[in-house]
DNA sequence: CGCACGCCGGAGAGCGCTCTATCCGCGCAG
DNA sequence: CTGCGCGGATAGAGCGCTCTCCGGCGTGCG
């Protein structure tokens, strides 16, 4: 820039008052007589006047900043985080998290710092920005289980909200969806549309999800005399979705109902049915989870069972703001409900 | 926090050295004498301090941040702008350009700012985030033609780098995609294998890109003496690809060849060309265009012309790099060559 | 009519850092 | 022995803002 930006000083001598005003009108703070704050808006009107947020900050001790983290384990090479980056966004369900945090984000004019964290240098460079101020927390999304993130977060008393709960225990807020409850929609549903012969497609059981989904599943087809249930492992990807029914319909070519644990994976699924000549729903009905946009993109619409991951990330976001101002000082944890979206494919 | 955070006072008195020594060891910056510096380094090992980045922006005038802003035009309601973070992310593309972008930034430990701008409101506030000296520059991702941003970034004289070229002239820096050369690669790869009847599926044609890789097509099968070319315009989207090949086998069942403006799109076709009984490649050859992760999705893997994405976004941020720091000072343009992948599907 | 109190604006002390100007001590030339 | 140059450390002046005091004035009540 040419000619160096205005300061309080500036806007105060323009209108005549002292800069103590001045900053009172600009954070609307006490009582100051119309009239006077008139002067001063014309004034920061005349000379375009944008306040120093490094300086406010200074002061405040705060940088009305919070940084969204997607974090993974291990210690990933400089190379493969770039990969890292792409492939957390190829899943539309970041989106998602994201968007919901935007939307609660953005009405108070903050906007998050996007950070990855998929190596022990990276987690500690977040630890570092945290500690240096240049945010006031952190909004952790894990992509693996054992992701060391939180506990360093928690260590170093650095405000922090995770989305879903953490394998060890750490003392943080977080937010969750009952995955279990989840999966018993799922068989439940399948059993009433008169499903004999279901299977699944069970996320990676390193993700606790994936397990609580599948131990769901499993539970509410056992309590209905149903012991034995065909399961494939996927990745939560559309490949291992495509790679597991292929299996699953080579040992069990009579199944006729699929819970798959993503929807990703649940159009796989059809596709492979498909080609195997099955009818989705009529010979194999399907139900995927999530409800994310793949579960309405290209057919047959998806039966998923919804998980509100907008509503959850908004969630995250009011918690942690909480936690900055110190209104909630005690880590919480707020579960969510799944719930049954029907469409065609079941 | 409880206790205060360390300052530099704090660690230079237990180094029992001044304030300006230690932050000189701190910037490695000037000689100090070996010893200091080792004597410094153990007392802010001791004391645990991290210098608090408001303070230094003070008096630096920089943030040693970015904006990452994904603008779209007209004013979007508040609720749509959730749709619209959702959206962008649904796009494999906006993943690899972040993936390019956080590779270049990382190693200068910069994270960028996330921000969306799809309403006046929205757009200001960019602009007044700047201004601030919140970010000390922005790298712009525009998803409509007439996006209103880069106009406001310039008058405000503000550091900025755009990814594709503008409809109206701004004075700012932009990377781009020789798109026109990636239609002609397209269309010479159909011929090549035979075509005699293509088609394509082109992108929204109020987006510029969507125009060049028409024209280049059009203009490549044209001096090969194939005058007219079905053409169905799809909006980038999935379901918009089945539609558009699903028009075009109604109009064209004989057509041998078609060409997608983007991956997503050329999917489409394949599951709408597959679901008609034509064989891919064998019956129809299909070229998608982006190379993005959806070309490698699913079956067949796509043959696709490369845009290079991640390179691309990289060039922005080295860009806005030498722009912020007053290394270069003009407006520059980087185009980059479009590349043919060919795989299973032509 | 005097006093206390409330309301509103101003003065000024920092917040933690960088950076220039300065100073100190030492070696060496005059 | 003095003066000078220079490497190396220090002192201190801000950067632009917030916020606590403080003072002045108007008002209501005793």
């Amino acid at each position: 820039m040419s000619r160096q930006a205005p300061t309080l000083e500036d806007v105060a001598r323009e209108a005549g008052v002292s800069r103590a005003t001045v900053s009172r009108v600009v954070n609307g703070v006490r009582n100051v007589d119309p009239a006077i704050q008139e002067l001063v808006r014309q004034a920061i009107e005349r000379t375009g006047y944008a306040p120093n947020r490094a300086a406010r900050s200074l002061v405040t001790r705060r940088a009305e900043t919070v940084a969204l983290v997607v974090s993974g384990a291990g210690d990933t090479s400089d190379e493969a985080q770039a990969a890292f980056a792409a492939r957390v966004f190829a899943d539309p369900f970041f989106g998602r998290v994201v968007a919901g945090i935007v939307g609660r984000l953005r009405p108070r004019s903050v906007h998050p710092v996007l950070m990855f964290a998929e190596s022990a240098a990276a987690r500690h460079e977040v630890v570092t920005y945290l500690r240096q101020g240049r945010a006031d927390g952190a909004l952790v999304v894990s992509s693996h289980a054992d992701d060391p993130l939180p506990a360093l977060l928690a260590g170093a008393r650095l405000p922090a909200v995770l989305f879903a709960r953490p394998v060890r225990p750490v003392p943080l807020s977080y937010v969750d969806l009952a995955h279990r409850d989840g999966g018993r929609l799922a068989a439940e549903h399948l059993l009433a549309r008169g499903c004999r012969r279901p299977a699944t497609i069970c996320g990676p059981l390193a993700v606790a999800a994936s397990q609580e989904r599948l131990a769901g599943f499993r539970d509410a087809l056992a309590r209905r005399g149903l012991p034995y249930v065909p399961v494939a492992e996927g990745g939560f990807t559309l490949d291992s979705g495509c790679a597991a029914m292929t299996d699953l319909l080579a040992e069990h070519p009579d199944v006729d109902g699929v819970f798959a644990a993503n929807d990703l994976m649940a159009r796989g699924a059809c596709q492979v049915l498909w080609e195997h000549g099955r009818r989705v729903p009529e010979d194999v009905a399907v139900v995927g989870f999530d409800d994310s946009t793949a579960a309405v993109t290209g057919r047959p619409h998806l039966t998923t069972v919804r998980q509100p991951v907008e509503d959850m990330a908004a969630e995250m976001a009011r918690l942690l703001d909480e936690h900055i101002h110190g209104i909630r000082t005690e880590p919480t944890s707020i579960v969510f409900d799944p719930e049954l979206v029907v469409r065609d494919s079941s």
